[in-house]
DNA sequence: TTGAAAGCGCTAACAC
DNA sequence: GTGTTAGCGCTTTCAA
């Protein structure tokens, strides 16, 4: 007999119990206690009955772990997302959708962030191949991705979110970046704006170079040319941008309007704009949303990103080819909406 | 010999190498290669490196599934945490510093979102528990927590956040709800408001039922007899807590502050403030930071809440415990913070 | 309808 | 220093 002090009867305790606790207890094999939790065919309903009290009364939960190991598809039903940060609302919005769809198939997410860091890219990746994960969701930063190749022949399915890869064939879904920005010029010139600034991030960042295009092209096809002065790279965070919106207005000509190719770089330009009071005189058309911007005075006009369209699209890419879905390589391009709410219809001075 | 074309190399290709394929091409056993992939004493440099190209030739990764399932501490590196939503800026800050923590270890986190919906409590933790995970992180709306006690007692360490558990012994790291409503309220007393509205969620939910407590003890606590026309719960959205406010603003005697209880609720009271060009006149002092609450005219006045350091405590008490802590479940309260912005200094009129 | 045995990829225990 | 064997909890295979 053991008591509640015996060693052995706590080490009991503290174990998870097994399927086969379970057949003992149940007075079955082992097998049959596996048909009975998979909900396999061809055995009575007594014996199901049995077996269920057992496990119920046991508090029995199947180890996943266990029981991939030796399964014929392999899976582990467990997705990894990586993202530039799980608290930026953008990767949030797409969490949160891939979060939907894998649900439907009870699909676990891992999800890691980034910050810009390439070796927290690979360390990410390396941990979540270890854990064996059926697919991979990932906004990357290192220069290639070639380093994924092996995994890709292997057969584990790969999206890549927001950015290109490089140096591998893999399916891609991203925002129309340089038509959203030229959807943006566009507006601004249609309001007889000539001198737009343009503040973007890194060029070494897939988006800031696309969105940048748009720019200078949209600026060019109207025969205005871009001015070296009036453009700004490597926005990196707020202050910078409010540093550079300062040097832009004390310009002898300064722009009558701006367009601010990401989201904190707008609440920089927002900030800025105010403090040297011209945020009802200067222009603003920002990339990306910005929260509340409908409660801001003036309201902000942006070009809004869909966030939870991109995770979706990801996480439905990844299971047709889990699914057997063996097509080429493919973007996915997912279309951007003006949202025009008043500081990007101010018209020039 | 084998063609691209042969099924026998795309199965083999397919396959993910094991350690007894690093062994055979290096030359060595099995166990020889998990002492130099497990980094254990013992082996000689020159195997090491023997070892490390055959890896590396055939991009190895170990399966931790395989090799947990026979190791002595049973630990999967694996955490679960369970949000309201993991696109909630709250809960995408707790998520964020839980993931730092565990990154530290090299622990990866399962994040899953719950929408206050109970059957999704229960079929998550399910979840997460199939998966083995080392311990849990959880936002909790069903009534009882005692369906984990089994899992508590097996030595699965339980944190609760934002919530008490109910019928289990666990530790909880809650915000202090209730004292930080004590101090909105003391704010605008100070001011001379006496007819302060009282806007908030379900009392079912824990930290509405506590704050409503600070704001119903601090009124009489300073001799204000709470009225109840100026109280208004079950606001669990934006639209009901504008209507609520117009309602409110049309009495005969209107309140000249608000204290709004949660997060949305506060959007909604600006929004409705404004549209009846209140926002100046009535005071608001809204509990949790609002996104941009520093950039809105005039900008909101808040009790901020401190999700960094709930997530940072509560991963640090899972881990304290994995490592083998052994004292009573306990209570960490985290402080909230009033921050001065301008709709909690208006005057009463 | 049921169960015994082998094996999934790894680590533990122990031998050499 | 290195290898062999057993076994983790499950599924697969195959026999009863």
């Amino acid at each position: 007999m053991t008591s509640l002090s015996d060693p052995r009867r706590n080490e009991a305790l503290r174990r998870r119990p097994t399927m086969k606790n379970v057949a003992d207890l149940a007075g079955v094999g082992v097998k049959t206690v596996s048909r009975v939790i998979n909900r396999e065919p061809h055995v009575s309903e007594e014996t199901i009955a049995r077996v269920r009290r057992a496990a119920e009364q046991l508090q029995y939960q199947p180890d996943m772990q266990a029981g991939n190991l030796r399964r014929a598809d392999r899976r582990t039903d467990t997705l990894g997302l990586l993202v530039g940060s799980v608290a930026n609302p953008f990767s949030a919005a797409v969490h949160r959708a891939v979060e939907d769809i894998a649900l439907e198939r009870h699909v676990a997410v891992f999800a890691s962030s980034l910050d810009e860091d390439p070796e927290r890219e690979l360390s990410s990746v390396n941990a979540f191949l270890r854990r064996r994960v059926d697919g991979l969701i990932l906004t990357t930063i290192q220069p290639s991705q070639a380093y994924l190749g092996a995994q890709l022949d292997r057969g584990i399915p790969i999206v890549f979110v927001d950015r290109r890869p490089n140096g591998i064939e893999a399916d891609a879904v991203i925002t129309e970046n340089a038509e959203g920005a030229t959807g943006a010029v566009e507006h601004l010139l249609a309001l007889g704006h000539r001198r737009i600034a343009y503040l973007g991030d890194d060029e070494k960042i897939f988006t800031a170079r696309e969105r940048k295009r748009g720019y200078l092209d949209t600026l060019r096809r109207h025969g205005v040319a871009p001015e070296d002065r009036l453009i700004v790279d490597n926005l990196d965070d707020e202050a910078k941008a409010s540093d550079a919106v300062a040097r832009l207005l004390a310009l002898d000509d300064p722009p009558t309007a701006i367009f601010s190719a990401q989201n904190l770089i707008t609440l920089g330009v927002i900030t800025s704009l105010r403090s040297a009071g011209a945020s009802t005189r200067v222009a603003l058309v920002g990339f990306d949303d910005v929260p509340m911007a409908a409660m801001l005075e003036p309201a902000i006009t942006v070009v809004a990103q869909d966030p939870a369209s991109i995770g979706e699209i990801a996480a439905r890419r990844v299971f047709d080819r889990l699914d057997g879905l063996d097509e080429p390589a493919r973007d996915f391009i997912v279309p951007t909406r003006l949202i025009v709410r008043g500081s990007g219809e101010i018209r020039p001075f």
